[in-house]
DNA sequence: CGATTATTTGGCAAAATAGCCAAGTATGGA
DNA sequence: TCCATACTTGGCTATTTTGCCAAATAATCG
């Protein structure tokens, strides 16, 4: 029952993935995403950024293969194409929410 | 039933703890220290780095509360604090899955 | 075809990250 | 007290990431 540690490499895959969703826009597109498609002018107008700017970050997303596009007339549709990703942002909202519980509690003792 | 976007103030707070996760070196030493407290020497010998560069990595995990220290002489023993990045991971490692499979479908076709 | 809308790409400057070395701090031992 | 070990911090450079603008591409419409 000795556990293993990770390979160099497969913490570098999966560094690779984390980044991907280490940005605040791109966290609000994946999370618009999981209700369904949009497209990049929808996804411009919720986040605030520049149209390019939401374009570059749906790249980071494509190229890890968190999101797909399909191209429908003049608009590109992107859609999710993972369905665990409500666990991922459970643990990591449990992270935050410790932590800011143990700020408090050192603030205030 | 309609579901609220996320706001861009948690965005922001969910991207703050997912860029402590986005590094490969910090990844390794938080799956070490999944199996159990480990002091700094231990983890500079794990992933190869100079000793104040794993130090740096160790304050950046501290600073979400990923981590936390405890001091016994002359060690500083580092140790988790979550127990969901299980959870966490397999998301990660399914995304990264999925996306070798499309790019070999990709490539075969 | 020319105009309009939707999107991507190139290019650049600003900001954030990473990693090393050197120096500083702290603890325990001779 | 002097020294070695363990660690952190400061400082600097190199690299990466971000975000805007402008220009290019693509598809639809008149």
């Amino acid at each position: 029952m000795t556990r293993e540690p990770i390979s160099p490499n497969q913490a570098a895959l999966r560094a690779h993935v984390i980044k991907s969703l280490a940005h605040p826009s791109r966290i609000q597109m994946v999370d618009a995403l999981s209700a369904g498609e949009l497209c990049v002018r929808e996804l411009t107008a919720l986040v605030g950024s520049d149209m390019s700017t939401v374009s570059k970050h749906l790249s980071v997303l494509k190229s890890v293969g968190l999101v797909s596009v399909e191209k429908r007339g003049l608009n590109q549709f992107y859609h999710l194409n993972c369905d665990c990703l409500a666990d991922f942002f459970c643990c990591v909202d449990a992270i935050s929410v410790q932590h800011t519980r143990n700020l408090q509690a050192a603030c205030c003792q």
